[in-house]
DNA sequence: CGCCAATGTGTACGGATGTTCTTATCGCAT
DNA sequence: ATGCGATAAGAACATCCGTACACATTGGCG
């Protein structure tokens, strides 16, 4: 399994070489021991973050391995295990990012929103989205799945959820908040894996019937 | 990574040898090629899936390999491999497998409610549930994150999520059974996830106040 | 200018995994 | 009873992975 993601791996692998600047001496008469030249390359360690998170999205956690992440920051394996002391590490930080990426961008996007009507509207779609959305609810589905298994996790999701309630608090309670970002979560899920998506209207629906509570103090039922 | 699990798969393998019932002839007098001996067993693909979704819960489909299953199942490696034609395979009867239970269990928990109230007591026991609801949850989102990766899983989801439209529709119109759907798995995967528990009361409120919709066939709002 | 610590680069190794294959065994139809 | 096909059992193989390491390079500081 997984041969064509291996075939892009060497493919950029051996891709690298023939179009890098070649020294003064000309390098490509010494085919022994020809040693790639070495680059200047501040930053390189964000740059694998963010190799990283497009090879989460696309091969999940399980499918993420040092080589694969190398290839896709077009920089050699050692130099991935030289910035993160593990694999493990890598996913950590890399999941760190995208909380903190994610969180700004949730953040803006409800920034200019007044109404609770224009919040549906931009709520339903953020539960439609693009290619884009679809690979950042990937990686966001793939994060809460590795929380489920490593604690270690559990403070990002939790910062996740925290923030998530926190922006939609400014619409409605706190524990309102919290319904409508789980509604979120599941809905997100299900346009994800519907085979035939859901209509618009309904997920508006869904989502405006929910932000509009019935406060019902005391009498409830 | 996983040396105890690898460890228990040691063990069980070993494990297995001096329990057997030995043969007429004393085989422990000749330890070389000390075959063991063979099994009648019937429905061994259906221990193995068995065992199969118990590493499934444990280790995620990430870590589940043919070997833990064995093990797990006490089988030999080869039988695995005999009875399911590639580990994909394997996992995915194993998920079909866990959606025909689910199904079934899902629906024997609301047979008997029979009011809105009940039911929002009863849902609400099942989002905060005990060990066997959490393993049961866990591979319920394992399946959902495989099935995003590959669409011949899609089918189990689609299936799990009609029934379970469906199953509570009989308390709400189709679109609201559809939302409260979204919301409990949003809040189930809270649950499993939150550090610090949610309140009971406060799922049972959320629970009851999407449960008692507002019609508003028409003049919504 | 000259050093050195930090960073870049390629390779090696032990181990785990999926899958295949050979061999042995036994239920069962004839 | 007797063959035979289905299944059990264990070993083997090629591959990939995480990590460690040895060596090369160079930016920046004295």
């Amino acid at each position: 399994m997984c041969t064509d993601v291996l075939i892009a791996c060497t493919l950029a692998h051996m891709a690298r070489s023939p179009q890098s600047p070649q020294s003064p001496d000309d390098p490509g008469s010494e085919p022994q021991g020809a040693r790639r030249a070495r680059r200047f390359d501040p930053e390189r360690g964000a740059r694998i973050l963010d190799a990283a998170l497009d090879v989460l999205a696309e091969v999940g956690v399980a499918g993420t391995t040092h080589r694969l992440v190398a290839a896709r920051a077009d920089v050699p394996l050692g130099s991935v295990t030289y910035h993160f002391s593990s694999l493990a590490d890598l996913q950590a930080q890399a999941f760190a990012r995208y909380v903190e990426l994610q969180s700004a961008q949730f953040g803006q996007l409800l920034a200019g929103v007044e109404t609770t009507e224009r919040l549906a509207e931009v709520l339903t779609g953020f539960v439609h989205g693009g290619p884009a959305r679809r690979r950042s609810a990937r990686l966001g589905f793939e994060l809460h799945l590795a929380a489920l298994r490593d604690p270690a996790l559990r403070a990002l999701t939790q910062a996740w959820t925290d923030h998530s309630r926190s922006a939609l608090a400014r619409f409605t309670s706190p524990d309102n908040a919290a319904r409508l970002d789980a509604l979120l979560e599941g809905m997100i899920m299900h346009a994800l894996l519907a085979t035939v998506e859901e209509a618009r209207a309904t997920t508006r629906a869904a989502i405006a019937r929910t932000l509009d509570e019935a406060p019902a103090t005391k009498k409830g039922r």
